[in-house]
DNA sequence: TGACTCCGTTTACATGTGTAATCTAAAGTC
DNA sequence: GACTTTAGATTACACATGTAAACGGAGTCA
């Protein structure tokens, strides 16, 4: 439908900032992504251009600045994007890919029992 | 870092095909995908091609015919196909992508104790 | 007030992707 | 053998994406 909203993987750099410290100004955003993925600060311009076109992003005039936010909410990219990895590397099957996830990743005993306790909430729901 | 495979969301689903019933002859994953996501052959054989000479398919001539086989194993795929969804979307952080799963996926009883076992394993291991 | 700087806007450009139609050669059919 | 069907190869084309450079107006410093 028409509020398909794609999200490059290098606007994702972009968003994950905007997200965590909004409202940003552009320069924030290139101070934190530039150098670290060796951007000019051009690209970010753009990128946040095309982000406000795709409605991803608004912002405020603060004098001659923009500061920038999110209108799409984070969760919401995120579901979003998760159903999309599901679908295409497992054919929307949950189970394979968390069981690969936590084969392939390195977990604190933190982690694993805030795991287990979310999968104690599971157990028995279907 | 030549070998920087892409595979494109439409290509997955071809992939998924070949992995699957390989070697495959063109008709089949036509057969299994035309019509499943309304695609016309030609899109279909646009793929194959695309994907040999993205060095992922190779074939053995069968005759006229082609018999396409994969030239990556899918765990590869799998992996690095993983890896760019937890960087793009949870900044690589591994935990945050399985709550969220886990969270929001249905799981068997089954699939659930499956799971405890794999966390069983992880403990003590950082 | 003229030069410089900063910031957003426009323009650029090669490649990738979705989605085919068309062309061509070989194989099968009458 | 002429005609049709088939399968791969070639060509097409718009839009997305990565990656900037160039442009233009407003504020700043000398």
């Amino acid at each position: 439908m028409a509020n398909t909203i794609t999200i490059s993987d290098a606007e994702w750099l972009v968003m994950n900032v905007v997200w965590q410290d909004q409202p940003v100004e552009s320069q924030q955003v290139i101070d934190q992504l530039a150098k670290a993925n060796g951007w000019s600060a051009a690209t970010i311009k753009t990128m946040l251009h095309r982000l406000v076109k795709k409605k991803v992003l608004a912002f405020d005039r603060d004098g001659k600045r923009y500061l920038y936010r999110a209108v799409v909410r984070r969760a919401d990219c995120v579901r979003r994007e998760s159903r999309s990895f599901l679908d295409r590397v497992f054919g929307g099957a949950a189970a394979p890919a968390l069981m690969h996830l936590v084969k392939t990743s390195k977990l604190t005993d933190a982690e694993v029992a805030e795991l287990r306790r979310l999968l104690d909430d599971k157990e028995g729901q279907s």
